[in-house]
Parts: structure tokens; C-alpha cells; sequence
DNA sequence: GATGAATGAGTCTTCATTCAT
DNA sequence: AATGAATGAAGACTCATTCAT
């Protein structure tokens, strides 16, 4: 596939020792993806990375090795992403908010983001290490870039004054959802799911439940 | 061997043979639970029903049997009772509404539902019977019931018009999330967490922000 | 080969279950002598003793546990018949010590305790355990056995007084040296190799040493 | 890569090809000492003189070879000097003996020719070439040199009559004892091994045997 | 109905060896 | 001459499943 050069037998190698690793993460994915750690075989990691079994070994010290680089090299640019998208917000927040969840979100919801979650959901009691990882790289930072668009609200009198741990997941559940559904429920249901749909409805009942409770408190 | 005389008194034990698969399931239930479906060895469950592997492919032809029947047996009674417990629920459908998410909600986020909840999404990508049952069993049954709720209060006025599909997994999203959060996240976090606390602010977050949006169609 | 029944297929077991792990020790023993640990191949014993690679798990956790048992339970048995023989030695100091050498040096030399000797050395260095056992349960053994019957020829002005882990080494010494060459330089050398002969010579020598030794310090 | 200019001055470095075989091998002997053939990986040895692995198999063809090289190569150079140390030799043969166990012994029993004899040992069931080796070069040479200071104590009535082969293990045995010993039960001993007072011992009690007997088959 | 001994396919992992560069 | 990427055969170990007792 990415051989470039296969006429006759081709060459074993070519140097590109830097570039393997991340050439097999990216092979390694949807194989995770499509079957979950334990049922993912070296050797289809090895195949779809146009290698054999042995050479995945000369990167990876183990199959489980690779299972946290894959979901760290799946994830990490996504964070890098979304919190550059949140920095150029402007304005009041509930719009703000909104936004956020609808572009942050829906993109979550449309791409490989979504299996990539349910992934590291399905795995991470098997995987504290992954668990871990993703507290810590990805929910503390969404929290972190949450509690500053919130705090905001609750400064202007648009938001009443909740835990952020709970806002947070407040905000980031239905997006959650709409992945889980996408991947899980979805293939088995006749029904169309519009994860977007999802989103947009939940983007506007939450900003309007925010808004009446901090109406509400200030009364 | 060290069967004592028995000719008296009868047998001193009387295999229920009838309740054996049920005893079964409900030893398997927490094997499940704990390793997931790969790593839960069929001995490991002999173990904790008393008998021995072989007596266990007696009642189940295989370890993906056992499996979608232990689901299904720690699922299916939940639903009944959640079912009783809405059909008694009278009066303005709002507060009904917040009454269904504690009152449920916090059941499932408290109780191993969360971690069946968990389980099925887990594996219900490689379980895809596993799915279907879900889908037809549990989130369709919840969602006639949310349906009739939910009918209500916009009949009333109380609701907007959103379609049931996305109201239905906003009410339910952050329910999952506790159950999530609980299962795998808590453990590798050394910050408290209180899924009641979590479910109430859905209750009155999402309660106001329908209602506002239902005076906002209004207008 | 032990198959006391084997028309057409014959039956995949019968209950043995407790003479099992000796079997396939005695099976394994000479897989073992015959290769060395490292390449002495599970399945190789598995056939030996008549089953399949996964049964010799159901008896033994690992290669090196199996390695370990049919190492004590080659030498146990072996310590014991020669602490009888000893028990029942009567009389002075240096018949005794000669007969000793030559009937139990005599039997190690001739029988497979030879190879069995010869692997311990050999993998000792990789299994500690194996070193530690055998120093314990063979050397030391041996060593108090030995220095019992010294220690009458001290009394008695037969032995001079040398310290015992030295004595016991030097009566050991050809003992080793016979097993060791039978099993790994006779079978390249074309001479032949009398192992008794050397037994003969060695405690015609050492106890005329050892009686000369004594008379001078006598003097 | 870093390379520096090297127009000007010459090349920083010389390759010293002739020497590169015996430097590998020098790399080599550790650590076959220390894991034993099976376990020595290629990448240690190479690792260990320098190179990669793929430079290793520019001078050996197999890991046997090496191995088989590297024995050579350990060996060789003692039995030169032995041999030497033995020609200076003058005088009658008991002491002659005595001071050949004592200084040989004493020098095999100190330095890594315990280890490498014990390595021999070991591996030689495997390695039949390296057994035939052994045998050629240092056992066969060994005998010769014993034979002809035996042969001297014969001569002079100092010695018994005995048979070559027979006497030259008796003289060895304590000396390899102390080297086993040395490198496969000491380490798991918390007693203290004194391999000199041992030798020494051996030394004393052999020559006094000796000389008994000799005086013996006199009368 | 239970048992539990036995199986053997399935996988990870290691490492000697090859060979394009 | 040296490298080091790649290979692939080999082997330990696991465990769902079978079936004689």
C-alpha cells in the first residue's frame, strides 16, 4: 500500500528508521479500533503496517506498549488543536460555550475522535496507565479550557455558580454520547443518527438551562 | 468420599438444576465486570458459581453465550423496575422529569449499573448481539418511557419540540457519563467524586433550560 | 509407550491425576540430560511422557519449575539410599571412607547421577534455585555425611586435621571429574574410559595420603 | 554525521582489520561467561566489542563458530604459558608435582579459567566440536606435560605405577572441583571458599599418597 | 449431572541471520 | 568495512472447548 517501490520483490528497507514508529501507530489504530486490544494481533498491526510481526518489536517493546502510543498519537493532536481553537474565542461566554460545543463537539462526534474515545473507554479499566494518561492530558486539560470559558460566564452573570468538575461533564456528555452511539449503537440501529443533530440541541438546552438558573439565582 | 450416611436422612443436598444457569450468570456477572470479556477466564467463573469448567458448557455452549446471557439477566429486571416506577409517576411532566433523572439516574449511577452500563459499551462493538439486545431491550424500552414523559410536557407546554431520539440521550448522556466516570476514571483520580451531585445539576440544568425553551417557542 | 490401551484412538486420559507430575518428570529427566535447559523443547517432554504441550502446564507453571522438580527428584531419592548406606557402616575411619568412595562414588559414576551431576553444573549458573537446592539438599548432606566418618579417622589418628569443606571436596573431587568425563569427553575420545578404575586409584591414594599425612603430624 | 574535517590531518581513525576477529572474541568471553551459550545474545557480544550486529557476522558465520573461537582463543594462550612453566621445571618429581598443582592449579582457580572451564564443561554435551577441541588441545597436552613429570617420579621410585589417564584426573580433579565450586556453588553460599587451600591441601595429600604407595609396592 | 484431564489452536515475544545501503 | 532495518522461524504459555469417566 504505502510501499513505493514494488516492482519484482522490491527492496526489504529503505531508511526511514525516524518515520516507523509513527507509520505503525497510525497502522496500529484502526486495528485497535476495529477490535479492541486484546483481540488486535502483532501480526495485523505488523500487515497493515506493511511489516512483519518481528519488525513492529524492533519499536515497540510490547503490544501493550503500543496500545498507549497509538491512543496518545490519536489524541494528543486533537488536544493541541482544540485548545488553540478555544484561545481565539472572544465575546460572552454563553455563545462562546455554544460554539465550543458545536465545533469542538461535532468535530469529535464526525471523525475517528469519537471511536477513539469509546476506545480508550472500553480499554481504560484494563489500562490504568492509559486511564491515567487520559485524565491527565485529556480531561484535565478540556477541564482547565472549560473552567476558563465558564468562569467567564459566571463573572457576567450568565452562568450560575456550579462545580466546574460538574459543568464539565455536564457540557461533555452528550458529545460523549453521540460517539459512543455513532460507534457502538448506531451500526446496529435502521435508524439514521445525526450526531450533529445531537449536538446543536444539546448546545442550545444547556446555554438556555444555564442562563434561566443564573436568572434564577440572582433573583 | 466424606459423604456421610445418607440413607437416613435423605440427600443431604439437592442440586436446584433448574436454578444452576441463573447461579451461573450471577457468578459470572462480577467476573465480567472486573476483566471485561477477553480476559475473563470461563474457570474464573466455574470458580465463583462453586463448579468446575466442564460443568459450566453444560448450561452455556460457549463463553460468548454466557457472556450475552449474563447481560441480559443483569439488565432485563433493572428495566422492569425502572418501567413500575415511571407507570406510578403522576402529575406536571417537569418535575417528573427531575424526579425520573435522581430517582433513576442516581440508582444506575450508584449501583453496578454503572458498571454493566459500562460493559456493554465496552464490548458491544464485538458483541454486536450484545447491541442489538441493548438497543431493543434497554434504550428503546427508555425511550417510550422517556417518550410519554416528555409527550406530556410539551403537550403542556412545558417542553419544546425536540425530536425524542435527542432528548432522550440528553437525559441519559450524563447518567452514562457518571456511570463512566465512576467505573474508570475514579479509580486513577485522587479528586473526590459524587455522581449524585452530578445527576442533580442534570435534573436542574436540563429541566431549565427546556423550560426556557419552550417559553422561547412560545413567544 | 505407557498407552496400556490403544486400540483405535484409545481414551484421551484415565484418572492418574496424582501419578501425572512424576511421569513427566521421569520423562522430562532425560529430554533434559540430553539438551541442556535452554534447548530442551516443552513439547519435547510432552511427547516423551505422552501428552500435549498444554497438559504439561496443568502440572507445572513453567519450563524452569519442571527443570527444578526433575532435578530434586532425580537426587533426592539417591541422597537417601546413600545416607542408609552409610547409617550402617561400622568400624575404622579409612576402610570405611574407601568403601564409601567406591561404592557410592562407584554407583554415581556408572549410573545416570553421572548426567545428572553434569546438568546441575551446568545450569546452576542460570538457576540459582537449582544451585541453592543442590548445595543444600546434596552438598550439605553429603559434606555431614562425610564429615562424620572423618571426624571417627581424626579421633582415632587416622585422618590428619584438615578442615572438613576441604577434605570433603577432595574426596568428592575424582567422584565428579569420572561423570564429568563420562558424559562429556569419553563420547569424543576414541580411549576407553574406566570409570571404577579411577574410583579404585582415587581411594587407594587419598587414604594413603591421608594416613601418611596423619603419621607425620603424629610425629 | 559529526565526522569533524578530517582533510587535513588524516583519517581520525584506523580500523585495525587483522585485529577485529580476536577483539570480538575478547568482547565475547564475558559474556558467554556470564549467560552461557544459549542465553549470549549476538547484539551483547557486538554491543560489547563495539559494533553492530551485523559487523559480527563479517568475521563469524554462526554463533556456534564464535562461541567455538571464542574458546579457542580463552584457551590457547594458557596452555602455552603452562606448558612453558613447566619446561623451567628441575628436579625430583613430588615437589616438581606439588609446585606445578600449586602454581597451575592455584592460577586456574584464581582467574577466569575457572570460569571458562566450567563454561567448557557446560557447554561441551552441545558442542561436540568444542568437546573434541578441549579434549585435543588442553586435555591431551595437559597429560602429555604430567605424563612426563609422572614418569620421572616412576622412574625415581617416587610414584606408584599407575596408569596416565588415571593419575593426570587424580591430580586435575581438585582443580576443576575448586573452579565449579568457585563459579557455581560459592556464589550461593554464605560460607567463605578459600580455592588456594584447597589446592594446597590436594597438593599435600596427593604427593603423600603417592609416595605411600610407592613405597608400598616396593616392599 | 458433574467432573477434571486433556487438548491444540492461537499469540506474544525473542533473536540469529540476512542484506540493502 | 560497517551498519541497522527487516525477517521469520521457533518456542513458551494460555485457555476455550471436549469428552471419558
Amino acid at each position: 500500500m504505502t510501499e513505493p517501490d514494488s516492482t519484482a520483490e522490491g527492496p526489504r528497507w529503505r531508511r526511514r528508521k525516524e518515520a516507523r514508529p509513527a507509520e505503525m501507530l497510525e497502522a496500529a489504530l484502526p486495528v485497535f479500533l476495529k477490535k479492541g486490544f486484546a483481540a488486535a494481533r502483532i501480526e495485523d498491526i505488523a500487515a497493515a503496517a506493511g511489516v512483519t510481526k518481528g519488525t513492529v518489536y524492533l519499536y515497540f517493546p510490547s503490544k501493550q506498549a503500543i496500545f498507549e502510543a497509538v491512543v496518545r498519537q490519536a489524541i494528543l493532536p486533537r488536544i493541541d488543536m482544540a485548545e488553540a481553537l478555544v484561545a481565539g474565542h472572544r465575546g460572552p461566554a454563553a455563545p462562546l460555550l455554544a460554539r465550543l460545543i458545536e465545533e469542538l463537539g461535532g468535530r469529535v462526534v464526525t471523525t475517528d475522535l469519537a471511536h477513539i474515545a469509546k476506545l480508550v473507554i472500553a480499554e481504560a479499566g484494563n489500562f490504568p496507565e492509559i486511564a491515567r494518561f487520559y485524565r491527565r492530558e485529556v480531561i484535565a486539560r478540556g477541564e482547565s479550557l472549560m473552567s476558563r470559558v465558564y468562569a467567564l460566564g459566571v463573572a457576567g452573570g450568565e452562568f450560575p455558580d456550579l462545580p466546574i468538575p460538574i459543568v464539565t461533564k455536564l457540557i461533555i456528555a452528550p458529545v460523549l454520547i453521540a460517539a459512543i452511539w455513532r460507534t457502538t449503537f448506531a451500526p446496529v440501529d435502521d435508524r439514521p443518527f445525526d450526531p450533529i443533530e445531537l449536538i446543536r440541541a444539546h448546545a442550545r438546552v444547556l446555554t438556555a438551562g444555564l442562563g434561566a438558573l443564573a436568572r434564577k439565582d440572582l433573583e
